[in-house]
DNA sequence: ATAACTGCTTGATCTGCATCAATGCGGGAT
DNA sequence: ATCCCGCATTGATGCAGATCAAGCAGTTAT
């Protein structure tokens, strides 16, 4: 899960253009700024249906998206949490392959696609982009593969919320340090236990073990406060690689 | 199992450069070319190491590799099947995120880290290859967690017989029809199981049950016949979309 | 304030898969 | 052939997490 804010291959600020672009073919930017505009949608928008047209591809610039697939049984698991600098749609491939929901308010830079392909294939600094982008995002869900195939319950928790706090930790631009970080959950209990592959009962069960083991406070159902970050983290990182990088 | 794999994308195959860079700067086409060598490993090699640098990036010609992270107390968990036309490696990452093990003599088509590092970022069509290759792989591995996190034991094992089928009819260059099927199984129970997140006794005894029940006849571990492929299929495709593609 | 609603937590029970433990089987060496 | 040895199957039992079922707390409407 790569989940920092400012990426340098976020494809909708210019100044980061304008760093990777530096003494490339100026035209490309130009085209890529023209293309773009920006659109805010409310929490609950369905932003992409799975298997249904996307016309636009985006860039997320600010709120938070899911990514998932639904069985015709109800059974649901989220493949991705989208956040800043994240990209919705792939050039190439007309529909989603996922439903996508806004988490909450989320501003996108969106590009017409037929512009934005014709990008894809003629600038190699886009491509090249592209392509970083999309390897990092490989690397982020098949560590989510290993983690919904061997991790338990209470490490699925902890993961995510260790994951969680470095995330928000990067886009604040620091790391975490060795004493208490607090985090504003920007799902729901429900959203959680799609995303771990696990039920909201689970889930919440697990939550309250922390509680009871002292690793974290919960001030509210939303908020979770972590007084040693290091002992959190150690519940996962003393035996494996299982981490999300 | 016949491996012989004709993606449009596939990067070793001189036939497919022409094709795409027909119109397009020959002498990116020459440097590919130029740039890369074969070389054949037995089974059981490790090819890569998850942490290690990994100086060559190749191109699987033939055979079967594994892609898999194991946790300090054991558990290991495959994040997937690397067949012919699939690629080992990333351009811009040193080092291989998973371990790489040869299942079955494998041949590779190696290129050296740093000519093909220029390719990418000087050739449009070949970061542009890559780019759809890698797009193809981040929906087999979304498709994976979907299928880790929220299917039973049986639908899990009913959807690894199914694709593999489906990749076999497709490396032909033909559909599955209706009929009967026949499947070697180029992995053993054990990376099975690591594969489908199961134990070994769980994966062998699905196998039985689905013998039992009629929609898979095993004239040796190792090989699976499959009389009705609709009937087994219809285990999984009537009640969702959770089948890789 | 009260009601009604929604999302969270907790308890009791059930079950699917893991674990522990034999047993069977096929292919290679002698 | 016979003895292996690694792999696969099958059986008995245990347990983590699912399911079923109440309660509870925060929020919005009246």
């Amino acid at each position: 899960m790569d989940l920092t804010l400012a990426k340098e291959s976020c494809l909708h600020c210019p100044i980061r253009h304008r760093a990777v672009c530096a003494e490339a073919d100026r035209s490309e930017l130009e085209r890529l700024e023209a293309a773009k505009s920006y659109r805010t949608f409310p929490r609950g928008t369905m932003l992409a249906e799975a298997g249904e047209p996307l016309d636009h591809l985006s860039s997320i610039v600010a709120g938070c998206a899911t990514m998932s697939r639904t069985f015709a049984d109800g059974r649901r698991q989220m493949v991705g949490l989208l956040l800043p600098s994240d990209f919705i749609g792939r050039p190439g491939r007309p529909t989603s392959a996922y439903n996508i929901e806004a988490a909450s308010e989320v501003t996108l830079c969106r590009f017409e696609r037929r512009m934005f392909e014709e990008l894809v294939t003629s600038a190699p600094n886009i491509a090249h982009r592209m392509l970083v982008m999309t390897l990092d995002e490989l690397d982020a869900a098949r560590d989510w593969a290993v983690v919904l195939g061997r991790m338990t319950a209470r490490e699925k928790v902890v993961n995510f919320l260790v994951n969680l706090a470095r995330r928000e930790a990067a886009a604040h631009d620091g790391s975490v340090s060795g004493g208490a970080v607090a985090l504003h959950l920007p799902l729901s209990r429900e959203t959680i236990a799609d995303y771990l592959g696990l039920t909201i009962e689970t889930t919440s069960r697990q939550f309250s073990a922390l509680r009871k083991d002292g690793l974290i406070a919960t001030p509210s159902a939303r908020d979770v406060q972590i007084p040693d970050f290091e002992a959190l983290a150690l519940e996962i990182d003393d035996d494996d690689g299982g981490v999300i990088s």
